[in-house]
DNA sequence: TCTGGCACTCGGCCACGGCGAGTGCCAAGT
DNA sequence: ACTTGGCACTCGCCGTGGCCGAGTGCCAGA
């Protein structure tokens, strides 16, 4: 069939690009790839291709190179699953087991995906939004200064510190802390912060603009902010792809320091088990407009517990990518769940 | 007298180099800067210069740059400091001032004094070593998981998880708490290991693997780790002095992203008061040979909570950068003494 | 000790031309 | 209706060679 022999010619395309960086002639590729035809038939078929924007010639008289289209169909269509080798598995899952705490497993697998990939790697920390409540520790820093510390029974710690606008010593801090973990244990954190403003009414009248206004703002404050806290590393990887970015180095590195644009990037890829690509202009961020970025959530459940992925050249061994993001993803979720 | 117009004439070269990033040649030093010399002279005072190693020339009929040791009696005896305006003293303060907490404290130093510098900064977590306890809480997360949070007079709060061997409940985790916090509360945190493992003795049989052992271990473990993390900004930066570091670029980035290699760079500059420069292959880092780092200690009084600084290229305005890096590591030990 | 003059060097730049990879088109074959 | 070999053509790459000019070193004179 045509049209198969074209998609096949595509995908022979993206490969042989991918590997060399090189624009690939007719001719290289009838060779290379048994397709049974000849230099001639691949032209024809490559000048469709070209004509339905799947391949451009960076100059006439070169061979093509994958558009961004063209690289969209492969990875929709033309792509299968790389399975990752058994040392490699056994590889993420070592390294991953040696953290300490929540902190050090997405340190740890932020280096992990990076070495892995070759790429740069991101990986969001999780939400706090499904976990609840198991202790609150209230100590006195200074005449107006509380810290608050938050326990959560997925094992995270939280802190804040808070400026009292009256004086507080430690007997206000041992009350507001049964207090708070009289009505606040077992609570969920997202719904935690409703609960204290209900709660300010059955508290000493003094204690009442802690309890309700700082507390509350406490609370939303950590869930959100944790949300927006990614961790990134492997930007090395970038000068690797020199050649694909050229003098774009610069405007990447700018924009993968932005947390906004990691947020942009990998927070909204937050389904379980599926991978997703954004390539070139899909990202949304005109700086990345050259790269591709790989992302899935990661966490038991359908519910994600945040985002993790690469960024890299467009120019990527997506299938094998794809897999790794999805393997540590998967191991990360399983280490979190455990807890 | 000729030997301070040689040093004159060094210090015009790396002034001019600085700022244009080429070879200087005689005829432009003498008139851009009032030597009241002709260019003959001054270029028998760069021959002479060059004899002695303070300068080079990249090629034949080129003008000269200063080498490492031209850099370095630059920085020693030619540079004086160069104040920061009003505006910037002013932007440091209100661009610390909205931290939220000790971490947010690093996170936002660093990037600022990125962006102040426009360079790569690097910034160590604050010691605890000088910390004392204030309050320790210990929670079960399964049934031979501990979770142990710390607290610090200074506010910082450390957690860690402790796998248990023996099966644990709340109430052994109860016991555990008010135990710890018995003997624990006052005692500096360096100093606190040893006093739990004398403490060992006085708890119940079955509970000593737990608090001797691990409970030692990890208040250990807290301190040597806080002081191994370093957080890093504006990588992106580099690639603004892509003429001076060319293809070394990725080895230079790949050598920042090691954690070994900053704690080596700014570990080691802890005097608070005294901003240290490294230059070239000072940095006793191969990678890094292209390189100068600019570091102090920050904190109050005479022992620092940590280091900080910049990694540039050698080619940098030092009494400016060094009077940044003064300022920055400056307000942040007061903020951090103040808490 | 400084200065102006002068010959010399050598990297950067540009224009030129040959090479070759790769293309598009066409006419012939299946 | 496809496929194929042939063929002319395009154009980027690369090595060559010549010019220019910034910058130097040296020297003789003030």
């Amino acid at each position: 069939m045509l049209e198969d022999r074209r998609l096949e010619v595509l995908r022979a395309i993206v490969e042989d690009f991918v590997l060399s960086n090189e624009p690939v002639g007719s001719k290289a590729l009838a060779e290379r790839h048994s397709l049974g035809v000849s230099p001639a038939t691949v032209r024809n078929d490559m000048s469709a291709l070209e004509e339905e924007g799947y391949i451009t010639q960076p100059h006439t008289s070169a061979g093509r190179i994958p558009t961004d289209k063209g690289y969209r169909l492969f990875v929709d269509r033309l792509s299968g699953v790389k399975p990752l080798s058994r040392a490699e598995r056994r590889a993420i899952q070592s390294f991953l087991e040696g953290a300490v705490d929540l902190d050090d497993v997405v340190r740890r697998s932020v280096r992990l995906l990076a070495q892995l990939t070759r790429q740069v790697a991101v990986v969001q920390y999780p939400s706090l939004t499904s976990s609840s409540v198991r202790h609150i520790e209230v100590v006195t820093l200074g005449p107006r200064r509380l810290l608050m510390v938050i326990i959560t029974d997925t094992g995270r710690v939280e802190q804040r510190i808070i400026d009292s606008l009256t004086p507080v010593d430690d007997e206000i801090a041992g009350e507001l802390r049964s207090t708070l973990n009289r009505d606040l244990v077992g609570q969920r954190l997202a719904e935690a912060s409703d609960v204290v403003i209900a709660l300010s009414d059955r508290t000493r009248p003094e204690l009442r603009p802690c309890v309700a206004t700082m507390t509350g703002a406490v609370l939303e404050a950590l869930v959100e902010r944790q949300e927006e806290r990614v961790a990134m590393a492997g930007t090395a990887n970038l000068t690797r792809a020199t050649v694909d970015f050229a003098d774009s180095l610069r405007s990447i590195l700018e924009a993968l320091e932005e947390q906004v644009v990691l947020m942009k990037l990998i927070g909204t890829a937050r389904e379980t088990g599926t991978v997703t690509v954004r390539i070139g202009r899909e990202t949304d961020v005109d700086a990345l407009r050259s790269t591709a970025v790989v992302a899935t959530g990661y966490g038991r459940g359908p519910f994600a517990l945040g985002g993790m992925g690469v960024v890299g050249p467009m120019r990527m061994d997506y299938p094998w990518t794809m897999a790794a993001v999805r393997a540590v993803a998967k191991y990360v979720g399983e280490l979190l769940g455990a807890d």
